[in-house]
DNA sequence: AAAAATACGGAACAATCGTTCCTGAATTAA
DNA sequence: TTAATTCAGGAACGATTGTTCCGTATTTTT
């Protein structure tokens, strides 16, 4: 009956991603999407809506993959202490290896978007919840293997880890190449843990 | 020679720090500007040069504000830990008592604009070396007097201030409106000090 | 082969963007 | 008083915004 498409949507999306994490919401126009999707206009609009539901996939996507990813690594994880580590490091190797220092997209959508858009709200809120779910059972994991200190409650921990995290990538948005100051951060928060 | 300007030009800006703080510098229209300081296009573009330039000037007034408070804070005190303190349990009540939460103006503008315009990336980076030194000053003396562990060096604990009270930005403009959140990260921050 | 459905490219939309300019009134210093 | 300067207000600028629509091409199913 009907045609198929000749782009596949998911990849389209992930150039959504690109450009929206680089430049923002406001930042990016139609323009912008339309040459670096390499759609056209009425392909775009028919296939995603309009730009802020564009947008809206675009973040819900980054954030199933980047949850993914972590959850995947604490739940393998034997030893949960030097896999948070590890998940801080390889930030802080993505936040000096980007020639385009983009940060991270959630982080960004946050400051720009959660107080003026509802639907992305409900994305952070989510986001973040989750997250802090995640963090306190590896805590928990790790201090009742021992590898983390139980001088702390693990929720706490958990909030803490996360909000060092948003710092980084904040850090990582100014543009900010010194190695040694992502590391003296990491470092400090280690310690406690 | 000359009529006498009818407006206040801090005063002013004191406006435009506080809508480009809520909206951002691409949500923030002309028009809006004009509305919100009470002046004519005219008489706006003929002050502040462009949207640009009255963006920066406002960035710039917000940095010294908040420069100043805190040095002053610092420097008066007699025992640094618990003004480092203080000064978080502020940032704190600032986050839950705004109905609109701006979050950090410096913040925001970071991740909206630092990668974006070079003028705004000079004022964010400059920030951060002016907060960097500050704080690490601040924790040399806490560590003189004896009020924070020498365990770790001043500077490392500087940047790791900073990065928290970043995240604390962030998590304000997200919305987070749970008192508990906010203390837990502080009270895992200052367990280190 | 015919018919149905959709992708495509691009023209075109009204609205808003930041900015400039013009008007006439108001105020000041010479 | 005169000349200079700045005020407020609004018209108007071209450019860009997000979005819609249309004609044509293409593919799939009947």
């Amino acid at each position: 009956m009907a045609r198929t498409k000749e782009f596949n949507e998911d990849q389209a999306l992930d150039k959504a991603i690109e450009i929206f994490w680089h430049k923002g919401y406001n930042g990016t126009s139609a323009q912008d999407l339309v040459t670096h999707l390499g759609l056209s206009r009425s392909s775009l609009y028919d296939t995603f809506g309009d730009k802020q539901k564009l947008f809206a996939q675009s973040l819900l996507r980054y954030q199933k993959q980047s949850q993914d990813q972590v959850i995947k690594l604490l739940d393998e994880s034997e030893n949960v202490k030097e896999t948070l580590h590890d998940i801080f490091k390889q930030a802080i190797i993505e936040s000096l290896e980007d020639r385009i220092t983009k940060g991270c997209f959630m982080v960004n959508s946050s400051v720009e978007l959660a107080m003026h858009d509802e639907e992305i709200a409900k994305i952070v809120k989510n986001n973040s919840q989750t997250m802090e779910e995640v963090f306190t059972k590896a805590v928990q994991k790790g201090q009742t293997a021992g590898h983390i200190s139980k001088a702390t409650d693990a929720r706490v921990l958990a909030r803490f880890i996360f909000n060092n995290y948003s710092g980084i990538r904040v850090l990582a948005r100014t543009g900010e190449r010194d190695k040694q100051v992502y590391d003296d951060i990491v470092k400090a928060l280690f310690s406690i843990l």
